[in-house]
DNA sequence: TATTCGTTCAT
DNA sequence: TGAACGAAT
């Protein structure tokens, strides 16, 4: 009887899963094991959000495998000793885990590798699990460069290469009865919630991608940018904790055909341009990807602007409301989160970490390849090639909420204002501004640039 | 084969 | 403005 342990990590899902898929074809039996790492907790990056949506996928993923005659097994401490552990219960002779990018994901390789090998037990690292192209199969053809800093070259070259066929789920998974599990946490359990959490677990994922293809990817171009609309697919948490396939994703999106089609896969090669880049420079989730040379402002020397920014109470309606999202969703739509690092990097001058960190802390796809980036993109300290553009948030509220929908719906104090008024409230009668108990602009427009191009030395 | 240069393009 | 590419050298 062969045993193989697959290490689900942010791969929460049974349809198109590489590491199962090939465990599978090997080994009689399977451990489907996931482990709740200490580490995470202890770093900080286990955000409430997250993990009450990793106990919807956990608990689904469980169930996934009941219904196919297995089950899944949860261990807590440390990934790598409760591997070993789990392949010396077991007798396991392999371990299959998706390949990661992030310092972590990478150091948990490498653990893994070691351990493992000391033990006699093959490790196999699957790679496009967690991105439909893995990092570094696709590079610049001049030499020595090992990632793309440049997106449209890279989507031109990611839209070439080959990407296997999904595979389906399987129909029976046949798991040892030794090893113990501990109880799927519930999400019941979590503190700190936001109220409108989206609910986790592939199940929904998969009806989520399916309503949305119907109804939503046929206008996704034209629609994605209109904040009130909110017609974007909403599947980055799926993407997040894999209980989607990119692979999938792209295929079904490629099928659909389509200019709404097309900008989608666009879309998800984004995400997959922030990986690779990550994947090259692990330093870039912490440091400059390319240095300004910036003096930014700090968690002690702009307490209160920061405190103000992470409120939604800056006096900019639109950045408000995106800022209001997120604390009431743990999500934010993209519009709103370009917008509203902007005007934290670029208007308040502070330091794109204090930024990263609060949408770390409550976003439920708070990814670090795409979080950071992003937010490096922003500061321009990252991959855009005119770092010193600023987002006026009073002409960006014309273009992507001109009736001011967008703004009513989550900055209740400014609900009685019609229209796209509601972006420019100290321009409002007396009487008027006195009705809504709303603050005052943090900082003018023309100061905050002042301040940003004179600390960039721009004239 | 390696370097330079013109062109294109950019969340 | 700078990255990427491909053509020219």
């Amino acid at each position: 009887m062969t045993v193989s342990v697959v290490l689900f990590t942010s791969d929460l899902r049974l349809h198109d899963h590489p590491p199962l898929h090939a465990a599978l074809a090997a080994a009689d039996e399977v451990v489907p094991l996931f482990v709740l790492d200490d580490a995470i907790e202890d770093a900080g990056f286990g955000a409430p959000n997250r993990r009450a949506f990793l106990a919807d996928c956990l608990r689904d993923l469980d169930a996934g495998l009941r219904d196919r005659g297995g089950r899944l097994v949860i261990r807590s401490g440390d990934v790598a000793e409760e591997v070993c552990r789990i392949v010396s219960e077991t007798g396991a002779g392999d371990v299959h885990v998706a390949a990661g990018v992030s310092g972590y994901a990478q150091r948990r390789e490498e653990r893994l590798r070691e351990e493992l090998g000391s033990q006699g037990c093959r490790l196999h690292v699957h790679d496009a699990v967690i991105t439909a192209v893995a990092p570094g199969t696709v590079t610049p053809s001049g030499a020595g460069r090992d990632h793309f800093a440049v997106f449209t070259p890279y989507f031109r070259r990611w839209s070439d290469a080959p990407q296997r066929t999904p595979f389906d789920a399987p129909r029976t998974v046949r798991v040892p009865a030794g090893p113990r599990s501990a109880a799927p946490p519930a999400r019941a359990g979590v503190a700190g919630v936001s109220a409108g959490l989206a609910q986790g677990g592939e199940a929904e994922g998969r009806r989520s991608f399916t309503a949305w293809r119907r109804h939503g990817l046929g206008q996704y171009e034209e629609r994605h940018d209109d904040l009130a609309g909110d017609a974007t697919s909403r599947l980055s948490p799926h993407l997040h904790f894999g209980t989607l396939s990119p692979t999938e994703l792209v295929h079904r999106a490629r099928t659909a055909a389509g200019p709404g089609a097309e900008a989608f896969v666009r879309q998800l090669c984004w995400r997959e341009f922030h990986h690779q880049v990550l994947a090259a420079r692990p330093s870039a989730s912490r440091t400059d990807y390319r240095s300004q040379h910036d003096r930014w402002r700090t968690e002690q020397s702009a307490a209160d602007d920061i405190a103000a920014w992470r409120e939604g109470r800056t006096g900019y309606p639109l950045v408000d409301a995106a800022m209001r999202q997120l604390l009431h969703e743990g999500w934010m739509h993209n519009r709103g989160r370009l917008l509203a690092s902007s005007f934290l990097v670029k208007t308040l001058y502070v330091d794109w970490r204090v930024g990263a960190r609060h949408f770390l802390d409550l976003l439920v796809d708070g990814d670090i390849a795409n979080n950071q980036l992003n937010w490096q993109w922003m500061a321009g300290t990252g991959t855009d090639s005119r770092p010193n553009r600023v987002l006026n948030p009073v002409l960006q509220a014309r273009r992507y909420d001109p009736d001011g929908t967008y703004v009513r719906r989550w900055v209740p104090e400014l609900a009685g204002v019609d229209g796209g008024a509601v972006h420019e409230p100290w321009k409002l009668g007396a009487e008027e501004r006195a009705r809504c108990d709303y603050p005052e602009p943090l900082v003018g427009l023309a100061e905050g640039l002042a301040r940003f191009r004179d600390a960039r030395g721009l004239d």
